[in-house]
DNA sequence: CCCTCTTGTAATCATTCGATTACTCCATTT
DNA sequence: AAATGGAGTAATCGAATGATTACAAGAGGG
């Protein structure tokens, strides 16, 4: 039938794949996802989308990979900011640019799925990888002491699971929920996170 | 044909049944797991389980009620212990309450699987109801001060984290997974993870 | 002894989903 | 103008899965 998608090269093809399978393994996780709905968000057709990327397990293996990348290019472009070395202020200079990675929900609730699939024979291995790589990169490139790395790890994984359960939408009807977020990251920070679950 | 399983009242059955899910679905997750795993560990046929919890939907949420029943139990019988009422001690009381809980890998997982549903419309708002009970609970019953109670679930969250993914099985090849966990929490602790991990 | 209630299974159904196949359309080349 | 190859889809297939149905087997009561 008549191809209803604008013809556009594969390559960048696979790209605007990648970023709708980023929301929607996000949003539904690796198995909740569909090939079907990553290809709808990507306005084509879901054999298009196993042709492009073999499987759905290689699918969400490089959506993997993508957030990631983005993950410690952002963590890197923050600590290459010109700025006093000090460690403390690195740390500072990271938790805005983890923030500023919660505006893409998709990235970081990508990243957090894959952390979950720890049983899973090929996504583990890959997941576990990932979060080593992050860990060498505070240790190793920010410098942080075991303690901050403790810390900035921690917070970030109370983020990610706040976002995941969609407790932004309750706090505006909760008290309990605002409460939640203002007392566990401050009135800025819950902020970010209440526009995010929107 | 002759049915293999014991016959057992059907208030018994169900509570094994509700233990089995809470290993299979901490494990795969909700979308990852399926009825049939769950009979299996429980011992007895697919449709048994659907018969005797309508739908698998219903059969989580019920998994999901158990469980935070379970975390809700150990902490408040963490607190009535009789000991001096300093915030502080109950902190490391509760903490170590917690720790105890990750020895049932499933009771966390299958919390932290609930967590990532948000939004999912019936889970969602489940799974956000049971976040806001502990939160009241540390609030309310603890007396934790807004600090206490974010370094408490970020680091309850971090824990979740390692323990879904998996890492405590990398830990004893890989120098950097076992610095993870040593430096994020302390050899104590690490020690706990790895154990559950395996 | 029969009746009935509870516990449990085998068989099967309908749907969903990942994957495959065979095709169309269009641009470029020769 | 015919040939080639890349971009994309419709149709369909097979396996998995949640759910339904119909039945079996034992326990207890009258």
């Amino acid at each position: 039938m008549t191809p209803r998608a604008e013809r556009i090269p594969a390559e960048e093809r696979r790209e605007q794949i990648l970023a709708a399978a980023t929301t929607v393994f996000g949003e539904l996780g690796y198995a909740g996802a569909t090939t079907d709905r990553v290809a709808r968000a990507a306005g084509i057709s879901q054999p298009y989308v196993v042709r492009l990327f073999g499987t759905k397990e290689q699918l969400f293996l490089e959506t993997l990979d993508r957030t990631l990348a983005r993950l410690l290019a952002s963590f890197r472009a923050a600590l290459a900011e010109d700025a006093p070395g000090d460690a403390t202020d690195r740390e500072a200079r990271l938790g805005a640019a983890y923030l500023e990675l919660v505006e893409d929900r998709g990235t970081l609730l990508t990243l957090l799925h894959g952390f979950m699939m720890g049983s899973d024979p090929v996504i583990g291995p890959a997941a576990r990888d990932g979060f080593l790589q992050v860990f060498r990169m505070l240790r190793d490139e920010a410098g942080f002491t075991p303690e901050q790395i403790h810390r900035f790890l921690a917070d970030g994984m109370l983020i990610n699971t706040l976002l995941a359960s969609g407790i932004g939408l309750a706090a505006k009807r909760d008290r309990d929920a605002a409460d939640l977020m203002d007392c566990t990251f401050g009135a800025h920070v819950a902020e970010v996170l209440e526009r995010a679950s929107a």
